[in-house]
DNA sequence: CTTTTTTTCTATAGACCTATAGAATTCTTC
DNA sequence: GAAGAATTCTATAGGTCTATAGAAAAAAAG
């Protein structure tokens, strides 16, 4: 319970055990998902998966993290960046469209179910996901001063926008996988760009 | 079991029950509410509960339809009216900031929840719901046709990014019911108008 | 006030679920 | 290949949950 924890096969199981929990759980919901759903999902029996966390409640915590660590690592580099408005807004979308086709699972987790995790270690992840919640909406008012976007916008509303119209679009990309992704990045940029302000201009993104 | 169903006072309580199932519901999903934390919030015991569903099930489908029944019906009327592009779009955020206010628990039910329920019942709403997005599509294509767009919409992602933004505004609008609806439902049509073409003109609402 | 009907209650069967303890197995290392 | 460590298994205690049955209480009808 010491030494052993650190092992390289272990940290790779538990992993594995995280992604069964985060697809039990994305299809069936927290309450609705028994640990003995989640180990059948990896091959184990139920006690065992208990190897793995101490609890269901520990294992769902793992899934939320999991579901939005390097999102918002992602989005502290974009903001920190000294790109364009447009850019910005641009990267920012590609990063939660493609964070959604990858860890869909996962992150439908955090969004739906993290309210039944325990406070505290809801507050822990409150930290990473409002934290991006807040760096968008710096953009959005970096953005009104430059003058990109005209001056009545609130950001408040326009970062919850971008939040909406990810989550609805990640939803159909991850019911078509064939959607090309970078093509909805597009739209979507360009919805938000076009709806906050009266003209726009097309700008290349960065990456991806 | 047969005429008694019929009586006032049972149909009144009955919807007293769908609206706590609704509020229980809404807070702690579907498996994560027993039977008796919704009989506690109606002040009954648990038993006495089926004497209006025969099933947990049951009451989660009638919270389903209860959230969205006459908003679907609203849509039927948006759609079928002859006003411009702009109106029945600004007349359709309306009708789902406006219910997304007044029956936020059962409608968050119906997004979150319906998929707990039979395939049956589900299609029976899809039947509904999807109508919903359906009318939506078509209102968009109309003002592509009428030429208020431009002509490389895509109405199935418009459609879906109404819904996304709406649904995400409306949590604002939950969170914090001192927000100024009719202001809200402004920025909502003006972003959408805005973001789907090149310049807009400002429209009167119809009503509200 | 008595009878009938409607509504609620109590009590419980039967199922399932989490978490633990200790045995069995597989993997490492010498 | 024997000793020790890591991983998985079986079995189960103790809890909660849904749904039902029948008694009790409240309301309506006569």
């Amino acid at each position: 319970m010491s030494a052993h924890t650190e092992s390289h096969k272990y940290q790779q199981q538990r992993l594995q055990a995280i992604r069964s929990a985060a697809a039990v759980f994305a299809e069936k919901g927290f309450h609705g998902s028994s640990t003995r759903d989640i180990a059948e999902h990896m091959g184990i029996k139920q006690g065992s998966l208990y190897y793995y966390f101490k609890s269901k409640e520990e294992a769902l915590g793992e899934v939320c993290l999991f579901g939005i660590e390097d999102y918002a690592d992602h989005m502290k580099v974009i903001a920190a960046s000294d790109q364009s408005f447009e850019s910005k807004l641009m990267a920012t979308i590609t990063s939660h469209l493609s964070s959604y086709r990858e860890r869909n699972e996962a992150l439908k987790v955090y969004n739906d179910e993290r309210l039944y995790l325990p406070e505290e270690k809801r507050r822990n992840l409150k930290v990473l996901g409002s934290g991006y919640r807040q760096l968008l909406e710096e953009i959005f008012e970096e953005g009104v001063r430059s003058g990109a976007l005209r001056g009545s916008i609130d950001c408040h509303f326009a970062a919850q926008a971008v939040i909406g119209i990810c989550n609805a679009w990640g939803d159909l990309i991850v019911r078509d996988p064939d959607l090309d992704l970078f093509d909805i990045i597009q739209k979507c940029t360009d919805l938000l760009i076009n709806g906050f302000r009266e003209r726009r201009t097309i700008e290349r993104p960065i990456d991806q």
